[in-house]
RNA sequence: GCGCCCGUAGCUCAGUUGGAUAGAGCAUCCGCCUUCUAAGCGGAUGGUCGGGGGUUCGAAUCCUCCCGGGCGCGCCA
């Protein structure tokens, strides 16, 4: 619709520079927006307001020859001009109740795009190391990642979902001191507790099962239990298995795939971090010091250089973490998200300067990174501290278990990445209007809970009849949920685009609220059919663009509740 | 001290990427169930958009300087 009204206006703009009315090198981008105010007109332009300086004219005695200059045209109902010099369209009645149409005929399709034209797209997101159950921060990561890459997907992306995790590092050690000690019998509080051990109580239950010799099979391997204090890599090898197992029952809980588990010891395995060390130091862009070597990230933008090989001869993470990113290059990942907690966001110019120093031809700004702030959780007008190595631990399946799936996935992604959250239990499990998941899913059981009563009745809804009688849908209220519902696909690229999965929600919303207005201002189960199908057609699409948005954030669409 | 994020109604947060009179939910107050699910609807109250400058036709949005909060600033990840 845009796209037809900016051609209006270009044409409109081509024959007053015709009539030298404006200069001819005026070829400004066509802004076209959505009105906040019916009375303004489904949708409005500022093209005279920004053409106004170099035509020499006052804004609106320009909107007003624009206006005269426009084709006539099939959709545009009329056009006037108000405030300072926007132009306002308001469309025909038939071009806004084709948007029903649209809707039942596409279904799921509704609202996707061609944006990504197909090319890969790669979201890491989550990549917890395994040495602990998820939290609510990863709950988030998964909840706005998986969304992202659903969201991808309806924009025409190739996406592939991957997690990343640390299998090769000191906080890996850590761990399986902790198991063995564990193991031994010893408690936290021991004199011979590891120094950064990780005290919890989740490490008993691993032990015991490693002692047992218990089998654990999680997505991408098995171990059993050796049962051998003293073989620590046997224990760290349960461990991981162990704890990421978990994670897998956690992801499974929050209905969170991945295509990918990305082990950080593969790159090693395969010799990638060896040759990317080789390739920093050929490219001449690293140096040695106190006996460690420097990559000089200074030169690409950081604020200072990163120690790549530590004194004693292993490396820092930021070089895996290096060779992990040309290995998604190579892969070819044109465009990369990584969706990580803030907490981490001073990694972000450490690997785009090191990929920059590989000079392989990487852009700057690769890849992409979306960081979302922290959540704090309350309970009881208290914040519970979510403190892996002290006791008391919030898992993410112990918030999933409480107050369910799609409440917790829905607050977890429903606000802006960038800024803080307070997940209140005692809300959340409320089961009120406090949750507004349950407001929009409630719209979509409605029309379910109509079609139902219709049918037990012994009548059926006629989409065909329905779609025959558009144009009866003519009350304030039904011109309203029409507008929103033409949105939505806009909503849906904008999302993707700006990688902002908050932003469907924040739709949904809006239309769940008009729908639920809609069907407390009038009757749609009447005696009139020609009425009665066409107003359950603009509720049926309701239906399912609420279907097919709460999907976008990974929330169940229920027929009934 | 340096870097990143945030500051919008009493509370939690939106604000269509610079547009018209700044919105929603909760809370408070007043109404609506013999009518398709009241997990709903209507109305009222509530704001110097942290503050000062600047950019322009136009700023919550962009720039700058302060104030206040969060997170980073390891040869941890």
């Amino acid at each position: 619709m845009k796209q037809q009204l900016s051609e209006l206006i270009q044409q409109a703009l081509n024959s007053l520079i015709a009539q030298g009315v404006l200069p001819a090198d005026s070829s400004p981008n066509i802004q076209i927006d959505r009105t906040r105010d019916p009375s303004h007109g489904d949708l409005a332009s500022n093209i005279a307001l920004t053409l106004a300086k170099a035509a020499g004219k006052k804004p609106r005695q320009l909107a007003e020859e624009i206006c005269a200059a426009l084709p006539e045209s099939n959709f545009v109902a009329s056009t006037e001009v108000a405030g300072p010099g926007f132009i306002n369209f308001f469309l025909s009645s038939d071009s806004s109740q084709a948007v029903v149409k649209r809707i039942l005929e596409q279904g799921t399709a509704f609202g996707t795009n061609q944006d990504g034209g197909g090319r890969k797209v790669q979201v890491e997101f989550v990549s917890a190391n395994p040495t602990g159950p998820l939290h609510v921060g990863h709950g988030r990561g998964a909840a706005v990642g998986d969304s992202l890459c659903r969201l991808l997907r309806a924009s025409g992306w190739d996406v592939a979902s991957e997690f990343y995790y640390n299998d090769a590092g000191a906080q890996i050690s850590n761990l399986a001191l902790s198991v063995q000690a564990r193991c031994k019998g010893l408690e936290p509080d021991s004199e011979h507790w590891p120094a950064d051990g990780y005290r919890g109580d989740y490490i008993k239950d691993v032990a015991q099962a490693y002692m047992a010799g218990s089998s654990v099979a999680a997505e991408d391997r098995q171990v059993v239990g050796a049962a051998d204090s003293d073989d620590l890599d046997a224990i760290r090898d349960f461990a991981v298995a162990y704890l990421r197992r978990e994670q897998d029952l956690d992801l499974k809980a929050f209905a969170v795939h991945f295509d990918r588990y990305f082990l950080e010891s593969s790159l090693y395995d395969s010799g990638e971090v060896e040759a990317t060390v080789e390739h920093l130091v050929a490219n001449g862009h690293t140096y040695e010091q106190d006996g460690a070597l420097w990559l000089r990230t200074t030169d690409f933008g950081d604020d200072k250089d990163r120690v790549m090989r530590k004194r004693e001869g292993g490396y820092t993470y930021f070089l895996p973490d290096v060779a992990y990113h040309l290995n998604k290059w190579q892969r070819g990942f044109e465009r990369v998200i990584n969706e990580q907690g803030a907490d981490h966001h001073s990694t972000v110019t450490r690997v785009r300067a090191g990929l920059q120093a590989l000079q392989k031809g990487i852009p700057e700004g690769w890849p992409d990174y979306v960081l979302h702030q922290m959540v704090t959780v309350m309970r009881d007008g208290e914040e519970v501290k979510l403190s892996k190595r002290a006791g008391s631990y919030l898992t993410l399946r112990d918030l999933i278990d409480e107050v369910g799936r799609d409440a917790t996935r829905y607050f977890l992604v429903a606000r802006g990445a960038s800024s803080q959250i307070t997940f209140d239990i005692d809300l959340a499990l409320s089961q009120s209007n406090d949750n507004p998941v349950y407001y929009i899913q409630y719209a979509h059981a409605r029309v379910c809970s109509m079609l139902r009563k219709l049918e037990e009745s012994g009548e059926q809804w006629q989409m065909e009849a329905g779609l025959a009688q558009l144009e009866l849908l003519t009350e304030e209220h039904e011109t309203a949920l029409l507008r929103q519902l033409d949105r939505y696909p806009e909503i849906v690229a904008a999302a993707a685009r700006n990688s902002e999965p908050h932003t469907v929600a924040t739709y949904l919303r809006e239309l769940a609220a008009d729908f639920h207005t809609y069907y407390n201002a009038h009757k749609m189960l009447i005696d009139d059919s020609n009425l009665r199908n066409a107003r359950l057609a603009l509720s049926a699409a309701v239906k399912q663009v609420i279907h097919n948005g709460l999907d976008l954030l990974g929330v169940s669409a229920p027929e009934s509740m």
